[in-house]
DNA sequence: TTACCGCATTAAGAGTCCGTTAAGGGAACT
DNA sequence: AGTTCCCTTAACGGACTCTTAATGCGGTAA
């Protein structure tokens, strides 16, 4: 886990680095601004620690020219300023969480791991209702029943799942699991829809895939 | 977006339902834990808030729940407990972010664009009085009530509503809708005001379409 | 007033979109 | 080579949305 620290007080800096280092990560500090973002944007950072008093570009700058390049690093931002209204403008540039200093080592930890939690994707399972999809084993399980799908079966399922109750349209499932410039049709879309309409009948789930005409498929949990 | 909301104190629980709702949010509440716990597992919300005092099981035991189940929907937790340790409890059970009551709207707001813009998929919604039509999901909705569009009913209420009180012309619903160069005529068009009028009250809405003869048509709130 | 034009509303028909099933071909594994 | 599974393709039946058309009302102009 590489972290990429943008602080100007060499002395917290170094203290830092010495601590998170201690803790297995990578990090790499820089002192200003200007270079904290140029390093940010190489997109090779799984967190960015950034204080918002800085010559130069300031924290709050740094975290916007970030986002604006469209980089979705979790930024995490250091700040003597208590302030009501910094917290909020920081959470606005784009900042994933507010942290006030002085600060508790552990509670920066805390924060680092919740943050690199959410980043390291140990989403390994996608749950709608009583329904969850094993993305490891492609495995469709209700309680105790579970039945497994195929390789195109999955793929639809997860594109349904991800958007939950919202539409997906069969262009955009035949984009994602087709591809773009494959030469299917509207109709692989359906059967394929029909095949885990079974079974998800079959292994007795509440989630139901609805249709919404000319539009395309959502899910529906059919409990209460 | 869809927001579980977990609070026992009613008072607070309903207060803030009032402001997400306002803010565009759908918002569910519940006031205990074992609920609470349950509703979020159905993976169909885009957030949970999640107070950590409560009967029964509390916040900390809530989030751990959830998380143990691999649901990766981010959660926000508040608390009375201004405490170092809690706030670190509360991050390793797998809160996202930890937020101290008494705290300001606008802070919450920000925490909660800052949890659903890194979720992704930020569906919006276009709103008119007290009606808004969901994007992601084509359901027209007033408070509790509401209703799904059609494909074609859809894209009038959108163009409607895109133009607010302002009027829209026949000429440029056919052509936004309908296509330049399909044969649709004028009476198109006005059968699917008539079909917006009748759901628009079917689910209470304050808003109704009015004609400008000769010219189109726009939205009017008929609130007093 | 009277005739006319524009719009509202309803109902029914038509056509499109979708569901489902089954068969055939191809790849991987035995 | 045989078998099995998966994906594609096609055909048919059905349901729903969209279109069409007829009727009536109200405003507007001659």
């Amino acid at each position: 886990m590489k972290i990429l620290l943008i602080e100007d007080e060499k002395l917290l800096a170094n203290s830092l680095k010495t601590l998170l280092t201690a803790k297995g990560f990578q990090v790499e500090a820089v002192y200003d601004g200007e270079t904290g973002a140029d390093y940010a944007e190489l997109g090779i950072y799984d967190l960015l620690i950034l204080d918002v008093m800085m010559p130069g570009l300031n924290g709050y700058e740094v975290a916007r020219r970030v986002r604006a390049k469209r980089c979705a690093v979790p930024i995490l931002m250091l700040t003597a300023k208590s302030d009501l209204l910094d917290r909020i403008e920081g959470l606005n540039a784009g900042a994933d969480y507010y942290l006030t200093k002085p600060f508790d080592t552990r509670e920066l930890l805390a924060c680092i791991n919740a943050l690199l939690r959410r980043q390291g994707g140990q989403v390994d399972t996608l749950r709608f209702g009583n329904t969850e999809l094993d993305l490891g084993t492609s495995v469709l399980r209700c309680g105790a029943n579970s039945i497994r799908l195929s390789a195109r079966e999955f793929d639809v399922m997860r594109a349904l799942l991800q958007a939950g109750d919202r539409i997906t349209s069969k262009e955009a499932l035949l984009a994602r699991v087709w591809g773009y410039d494959s030469n299917a049709v509207d109709n692989h879309v359906e059967v394929y829809i029909a095949f885990l309409r079974r079974k998800l009948i079959s292994i007795g789930s509440d989630v139901t895939i609805e249709t919404q005409r000319r539009m395309g498929y959502y899910l529906e949990c059919k409990k209460t």
